[in-house]
DNA sequence: CTGAAAGCGCTTACAG
DNA sequence: CTGAAAGCGCTTACAG
């Protein structure tokens, strides 16, 4: 700027008032100053910009990792701010002090908040956050007041454990998510309610605990299914979970769907994909990141702070994954 | 910091030899900061600190929009940056001068490298740019002599289309990608040569110009469809403009493969999901992501300059969109 | 209509 | 070992 300006022959404030539009500068040095621009192919520094101003028309959204889930959800949120005038920064660690750290999304929205953004979406988050600025989270911790956007977890759940149910299954094994996540319980009461309405008594041998990292589901999945007295059916809390059930099950040598039917939730595009294509509960993670982009913008532009909890529908999909117990494949 | 710096009765400056973990500061006062820092919750500026320092450790990607082949990338850089001590930011205009303005890509990169970022990946940039700070394409300008990295697609093109001669098509349409990229030329001299060792003549009639957006594909290929003399097949230098030409042909009354085979490239989640799904050049661009963040880090951390173009092996995926011409369907 | 100056939150020579 | 001061690139009252 400061180059801008001397070869222009004006002050950094002149330029600055260019750049921004401001009222009360001559047409004449408008456009000489804006020519110099042009020219020097100046741009301003977000940076500095940031720092100075409190507004900076950029929203941020920070994640833990990148995966399929993640992908989805932005795509959903680009659509929203289409044309909003926010542009987006996605800021993403480098796991330098380990995603499990207490309190990395604070230490990110603070980097963030400071002035970068003026207000972030934060995706799964491990616990409550505080902020300067608004923050809509997607998926929220359990008992979390923030506002949020979430799918129906609950009837989602029960839904797919129902289908199962539906299909003749009565040891229906459950691998649980993340218990801090309001999403992990709901998914876990979902399956309860389901099992009630049946009648069936919950096994406490039958469930598990994971985190959702696909990984964590590896020992659990085996745990369940290398016993005598195995499920017939295992509900995932998540796709990437149920994915690695099945592949637990083809290296123990269990047939899915005919020895071991697998529901998972989430449905992310490689749940279409497996083989057989697995049986699981759409939550549209698309509508989750369009919606928390407009509760966002709305928050940011000023809308009435209070509750502002989104609560979206949620549809089982049925694919090759499940089947009644004990039938022979064709 | 301000803060931290009054409540631990120190000076700023020694706060920040503490944040940094600079030499030269009495163990007790470390530890005095330390708890003050952990007590208020402090954490460093971003952009402040980015503002001062030369270094970040955060790295830029800019992309001009977020569809699947983006989503994709990413998941290959994340990879890459996992703990590589390097943070992500990534930045998506919200198009409010329009995607299309020229330079736009130029505009973004100054507003994150003048301070806050180390180095930047610019996905499929629409023209050639300058920075301070090392810059890798993933499929750059045509012409461009940037560090890059590209799928090797003059080989997937003319297997593309070497598959459809062999299933004994002879009208092939193409469906070209927005001409200033490397990547829509390579796509364009693949479909030449493949009918030149077929020795077909190319019919300037059955080449069409789209810019990569799935939608200009649309009037293309409704243009080459809606002819008495129609191909009876299409390469589409996309998935996504392949998608549009699968839409058409269905919106047309075409039975794809019957009537009409159809071939992609990139092979993108979406292709394998659709009915039939789509045959296509895989470009893995999980591996793009991955070896341009490779590529970036190297540079940034002063790795030789020079000539860093990267060609990765594709590798052709036949599905149910193509089969000889005029077969009845099963 | 325009410029000099202060200050956003940091870091880093420079003194002490 | 620690602090006062300058400065990164901007914006914005405050003067003129």
């Amino acid at each position: 700027m400061s180059d801008v300006a001397r070869v222009a022959g004006v002050s950094t404030a002149t330029v600055s008032r260019v750049v921004n539009g401001h009222y009360g500068v001559s047409a004449s040095t408008v456009a000489h100053v804006r020519a110099t621009i042009e020219e020097l192919g100046y741009e301003s520094s977000l940076v500095a910009t940031s720092l100075r101003r409190s507004r900076t028309n950029v929203l941020g959204l920070v994640a833990h990792s990148f995966e399929s889930y993640t992908a989805e959800v932005l795509k959903g949120v680009m659509k929203a701010l289409k044309g909003s005038g926010y542009d987006l920064i996605i800021y993403v660690n480098s796991d330098v002090y380990g995603t499990d750290a207490d309190g990395w999304e604070q230490r990110h929205l603070n980097r963030l908040s400071g002035t970068l953004t003026d207000g972030c979406i934060l995706v799964t988050p491990w616990s409550t956050v505080h902020s300067s600025t608004p923050v809509v989270a997607i998926d929220p911790v359990k008992d979390s007041t923030i506002p949020s956007v979430t799918a129906d977890n609950l009837t989602g759940a029960t839904a797919a454990v129902g289908h199962l149910i539906g299909l003749g299954h009565r040891r229906i094994g459950f691998i649980a998510g993340r218990s801090s996540l309001q999403a992990a319980s709901s998914r876990e009461e979902g399956y309860h309610r389901a099992l009630a309405r049946a009648g069936i008594a919950v096994d406490p041998g039958l469930v598990r605990r994971g985190d959702f990292q696909p990984d964590t589901a590896v020992p659990l999945a085996r745990a369940l299914l290398d016993s005598p007295d195995r499920p017939t059916a295992i509900f995932a809390a998540s796709d990437g979970m149920a994915l690695k059930v099945l592949d637990v099950a083809r290296e123990l040598g269990l047939s899915v769907p005919d020895d071991l039917s697998i529901v998972g939730f989430d449905n992310v595009p490689e749940s279409a994909l497996a083989q057989p294509a697995l049986t699981t509960v759409d939550q549209s993670m698309y509508q989750l990141g369009y919606e928390a982009a407009r509760l966002l913008t709305a928050l940011v532009t000023g809308a009435p702070e209070g509750a502002h909890q989104v609560l979206l529908p949620v549809k089982l999909v049925v694919r090759g994954s499940t089947a009644p117990p004990g039938t022979t494949h064709l």
